[in-house]
DNA sequence: ACCAATGCGTTATGAAATAACATAACCCGC
DNA sequence: GCGGGTTATGTTATTTCATAACGCATTGGT
């Protein structure tokens, strides 16, 4: 990964189980108050998202769609990682072409990332975009929306080897 | 664009004759102080990305290469940007897949970009990441490089049609 | 002159994303 | 419960973006 530090992989590891189950429950039920549909396709996706330990690439996705190991077509899943990132359930980290489930339930809606370049997690955080947004709009620009990306070593991969 | 008003496209008309000779001219005196080498195929795509009217795809990069219309081969033109990246003479905009060379010269080399969604244009600011890189810190990480792209109007976009 | 390091040309392939169109499911007023 | 618009899915194909791998050329140091 870039710096490479050799750790057994994984400061974050993907739901299971009850937890899981429950972060879809929540989802489902945010749908249901907005009349939006958590179809099956959508649905599973977002469990795949929610199961993995870091971001997932979109044929990482295809690839392990099919519980019989039968991969979905492209489209279907685009299809459903649009529809998690307008409803805020998932993120796009641009710089990785990858896809998280969102971490910060019901904060606004802006993300920001933490990359570690050693073990390859991204850890979603908070922005203070007050600053940048002044600037912009001192200088006349209607900001909409913000990615913020910042790439480094997180604690376990700095402290360590 | 998106939302699409029609202007004539370009608030940001590329440079051309002794301006963009300039431009190239005070690279290669910074490569030479730092024995770095702008070669032809480097320089070309400088020349290309200078004179441009907004961000350009690789793509775009490949096909308008050659003078007389043949096009580069795609790994001339990705070495070519990954050296003007390195160097800090080329931005990559992430959330557009496209290029653009730097407009502040001399400056730090966080990079950060304002992204029109009406006319495609891209102005690069100097961000002020200090509340970011606070709070990654404080919880341990290194932070490297940051990306950020807030995208919206521009002045012109906003106020017009 | 030799050698190591760097950059280039070329072929081929891999990875990421979308276009286009047909079919199915859903919601809602009636 | 039936029509009819809207939303979602299935499917095929294609487009767009990016890199691997290898051999040759140029450079710069000794």
């Amino acid at each position: 990964m870039g710096v490479d530090c050799h750790h057994t992989e994984s400061a974050q590891p993907g739901l299971e189980g009850a937890a899981l189950a429950s972060a879809v429950a929540a989802a489902e039920s945010k749908c249901e108050r907005t009349r939006e549909r958590l179809t099956p396709p959508r649905r599973r996706v977002l469990e795949l998202l929610l199961e993995a330990d870091g971001p997932m690439k979109a044929y990482d996705l295809i690839a392990a769609y099919g519980q019989d190991g039968e991969p979905a077509k492209p489209p279907t899943v685009y299809r459903a990682l649009e529809f998690l990132e307008r409803l805020g359930f998932a993120h796009r980290i641009e710089s990785l072409n990858a896809y998280v489930p969102c971490r910060m339930e019901g904060t606004s809606h802006r993300a920001a990332f933490l990359i570690c370049e050693c073990c390859g997690t991204a850890e979603e955080f908070e922005p203070d975009f007050a600053p940048q947004f002044a600037a912009a709009e001192a200088a006349g620009y209607a900001v909409r929306t913000v990615t913020l990306e910042a790439r480094g070593l997180c604690p376990a991969c700095k402290g360590g080897a």
